[in-house]
DNA sequence: CATGACGCTGAGAATCATTGTCAAATCCGC
DNA sequence: GCGGATTTGACAATGATTCTCAGCGTCATG
């Protein structure tokens, strides 16, 4: 049997500050913005929590160029992110025709259990070069 | 001007190693190769090495899920990679497709500078389930 | 509402890939 | 062969993430 997360303080201040973000965060940033807004904790409680949320996709999670690993709330389902290396704003695009095609490329050279990451970064119009 | 780098014994023997493997392989990795073969070459440098043979071009580098960077020594041109889980062995694929994709979606949100991850991942015919 | 079991927290230590340091070794054009 | 710049390598340092473990908080239960 898979006990159910407890509702403590720490982990709805995780869950509010990842409603309040419009881009993706590394735990760091996420444990700075708490620390600011007076809502201290623990950076491995952060750490924790964003694990159990993305384990349980309710966040989705990715690596940035320097290995840092982003957390946040997305819609549910199946969906790629396009993310401005500079300010974080993302924006989730989905695309059928990749997915197919990715399928299909794993299918001609017979692999199975097929899964894949696409991530598209670049500036957005509102940061400068 | 750019200084062209030294033929060094230790280089040569790093980029030997690239050219034996078929799959991805990690810096750590090679290290070891390299240690077993008798061919002594610092950590340091095997990872210097690697990162100048990645910025020219010369290998491609992802990473893993645990957030290690892995090389390989690829055919030119952009590409994309279908990697077995198990066994690391990879081929290569391109995605026309993909790419106009990307660089569609991106232009449409007002992204300029922009770059795409994708890599596709199962378990070649090969390896047992 | 009190209780107890057990998960959760947090401060700090530990881990681990990667990068920095810098004196000594090595290249390479001359 | 020389000399100066580049490269090397042993080791320290960094930095994100994970581990540790004693004490706290939750919550089902009485």
């Amino acid at each position: 049997m898979v006990e159910a997360p407890r509702n403590t303080r720490q982990r709805r201040a995780v869950v509010a500050i990842l409603e309040d973000l419009d881009g993706f965060a590394s735990a760091q940033e996420i444990h700075d913005i708490l620390k600011k807004r007076g809502e201290s904790v623990g950076l491995s409680t952060v750490y924790r929590s964003l694990q159990v949320l993305a384990e349980a996709a309710e966040v989705d999670a990715l690596r940035n160029d320097d290995g840092e690993v982003l957390y946040r709330q997305c819609s549910a389902g199946h969906h790629h992110h396009l993310v401005c290396r500079s300010c974080g704003r993302t924006v989730e695009v989905e695309g059928p025709t990749v997915e197919r095609w990715a399928d299909k490329i794993a299918a001609e050279n017979g692999f199975r259990d097929v899964a894949h990451t696409l991530e598209i970064f670049g500036t957005c119009a509102s940061c400068p070069s």
